[in-house]
DNA sequence: TGTCGCGATGTCAGAACTGACATAGTATCG
DNA sequence: CGATACTATGTCAGTTCTGACATCGCGACA
């Protein structure tokens, strides 16, 4: 499929934001899609955080695990959009949340 | 986990579109949820309408099957918002596009 | 120093998803 | 009536994702 190769990998995991087409060659298309996982990991530890939940505790409510957790948030690439939507919906997000978040109003002023 | 309920099910490829709570009791979470999906699978057929594409010829765009570009359509529960969202952005789709989809701007007049 | 809470990373069995194939149901056109 | 084009549905083997577990690093605190 079209999904997982190494640049996004890379991208992923080596450093969150960069926000742009960085210097490997990514259609505009994959780009979106990497954007769009880092903004939801990130959409989602600030929620965490102003909840003043650990990974733990959020990892309970949802009923998975603290690795996991982490995975989520560090924009790990074996995690799906899927289970970060899911997530977020758990955490109290809206769908217009969620639409926020997405075309990239998530990040009005960093910490 | 609490993916893939019975209800979802039935609520996915029952009928698509309930706009609501319908009469079956989902938590809010869990509606929103099912209704993002929806969108997202109307926003997909409507784009490749558009573009006057059968779902063989968005399938072969997608390196996928006729079959499973069928379901993406159909809002079939065994297709996730992952393939979805790669879809809709192999369509040309832009993040704000499927931020205005999430929200619920997608439907402004049925066909 | 020890240990406690928090987060990151690697691994893996089991669950979920995917593409492909087969097949069936429509509608349109000779 | 075929034949053709398009979509829907079921199945399944191969791939991907997920929860759980183990482990490590780091800072705080006594």
């Amino acid at each position: 499929m079209m999904r997982r190769s190494k640049k996004e990998r890379l991208e992923a995991q080596g450093w969150r934001f960069g926000t742009a087409q960085e210097f490997l060659g990514l259609s505009g298309e994959e780009t979106a899609y990497v954007e769009l996982r880092l903004r939801l990991a990130d959409s989602l530890r600030r929620r965490r955080q102003k909840r003043n939940l650990s990974q733990t505790d959020l990892a309970k409510l949802l009923r998975s695990s603290q690795s996991r957790v982490a995975k989520m948030e560090g924009g790990d690439p074996s995690v799906s959009i899927d289970l970060l939507i899911r997530s977020l919906l758990a955490l109290g997000a809206s769908n217009r949340d969620l639409a926020r978040t997405i075309s990239g109003a998530s990040l009005p002023k960093a910490s």
